[in-house]
DNA sequence: ACCTGAACACCGTTCAAGT
DNA sequence: ACCTGAACACCGTTCAAGT
C-alpha cells in the first residue's frame, strides 16, 4: 500500500496513544509504517505540521455539543464535550496547546462559540472563548500529565472525581463572569 | 571558578532569554560554563530538574502584588505581576507551565492567594486559584509564541495593546465569577 | 569530590542516488 | 513521483578514568 498523508497521521495518533508525546518521532512514525524517515517528507513538510493535523483530528471528534437552551448550557456542554475529546487520547491537551501557540492547526475549536456569544449579546466573545480554551487546556494538561506519573508509580493516585470538580468548578467561574456585566 | 548549581541555574536563564527553550540543553548550557555537559550532572540530577530550577527563580520575582482594599483588586493585581515576570523572560509561560504539570518546581504562585481567598470566604479557593493560573499561563503562553513568529517575519506584528485588553478581559471574567455565587 | 572523554541510543532534516 | 541510504548536526544520560 503508498505511503499517504493521511496513513502517516494516523501512524502518529496511534503512536501517541500507545507511547504519549514524547515517543511520536518522525523515525517512529517511519518505522511503524515500514518506511524510511525520510520518506516522511515527501508527504508531510515537518514534524510540527503532522503533530498539528493529529491535534485537528482529534479536535474533530470534539465540534458541536448539539443545542441547548440557554447560551450558558451551551458554552458549558462545549467545555466538557472539549476535555472528553481530549481525554480519548494520551497527551492530546499538551499537544493541542501547542499546535495552537504555534497557530498550526486548521481546526479553530472556539469558532462556533464566539458566533454564539455574538448572537447572543455577550461582550468580547472572542476574548472570552479564548479564556476558556485556556482553561480548558491547562486543565486537560495537568490532569493527563499526573495521570502518566501515577501510572508510572512516581506519584499516588489522585482521587478521581476530584478532576471533575474542579473542572467543573473553572468552566462555571467562566461562565458566571461571561454573565455578570464588566464594572 | 568551582561550578556550582547557582551557576548552572543562572547559565540556563541566560540561555532561555537569549536564544528560547529549544535551546537550552544541558550541552549549551555546559558550553556556556566551559565544562563538558556530564559535569553538570554533578550539581543537578537531570534536565527536568533544572528546567524546574530557571522556572522557581522566574517566578520568585512575582511574589507579593502587595495589598489591596478588596479581595478582587488583590487577585486581579496578582494576576498582572505574575504576567509581568513571565513577560520579562522568553518562553518563560510555556515553561513554567510544563513544570508545574510534572509536578516540579518548589515555588507555587497560588498558595497565597489560596489563602486570602479562603479567609475572605470565597468558595473553592484552590480551583480558583488554579483557573485563573491556567488562564494566565494559556494566555501569556500564546502571546510570547507569537512575538517569537512575528519577530522571525512568519506572522504580522499583532496589536500590542490587543494582549493587553484581551488578557484583563480574561481576568474580569473569572474574577466576576469567583464573587458570583454558584447556581 | 569533581570533572573529562568517550560512548550509547537516540533526534529532525536533507539529499544524492536509485526505481 | 516516490523512496532508500547515508549523512549532518544535534540531543540526554552514563560512566570509566583521571586529578
Amino acid at each position: 500500500m503508498a505511503l499517504t498523508r493521511a496513513a502517516i497521521v494516523g501512524a502518529g495518533l496511534d503512536i501517541l496513544d500507545r507511547y504519549g508525546l514524547a515517543d511520536v518521532s518522525m523515525r517512529r512514525v517511519a518505522d511503524a509504517l515500514g518506511v524510511q524517515a525520510g520518506a516522511l517528507y515527501y508527504h508531510v513538510p515537518n514534524k510540527q505540521s503532522l503533530l498539528a493535523a493529529v491535534a485537528d483530528e482529534i479536535l474533530a471528534d470534539a465540534l458541536g455539543p448539539g443545542d441547548h437552551p440557554s447560551l450558558e448550557d451551551w458554552v458549558t456542554a462545549w467545555a466538557h464535550t472539549l476535555r472528553r475529546a481530549l481525554l480519548a487520547h494520551r497527551d492530546a491537551a499538551e499537544l493541542v496547546a501547542s499546535t495552537r501557540a504555534l497557530g498550526l492547526g486548521a481546526v479553530d475549536p472556539c469558532a462556533d462559540g464566539r458566533e454564539r456569544l455574538a448572537v447572543g449579546g455577550i461582550a468580547e466573545p472572542s476574548a472570552t472563548m479564548a479564556a476558556l480554551l485556556h482553561f480548558v487546556l491547562g486543565h486537560v494538561t495537568q490532569e493527563q500529565t499526573a495521570a502518566q506519573m501515577a501510572a508510572l508509580g512516581l506519584t499516588p493516585a489522585p482521587e478521581p472525581t476530584a478532576a471533575d470538580r474542579d473542572f467543573a468548578w473553572g468552566v462555571g467561574l467562566v461562565v458566571r463572569g461571561m454573565t455578570t456585566a464588566a464594572a
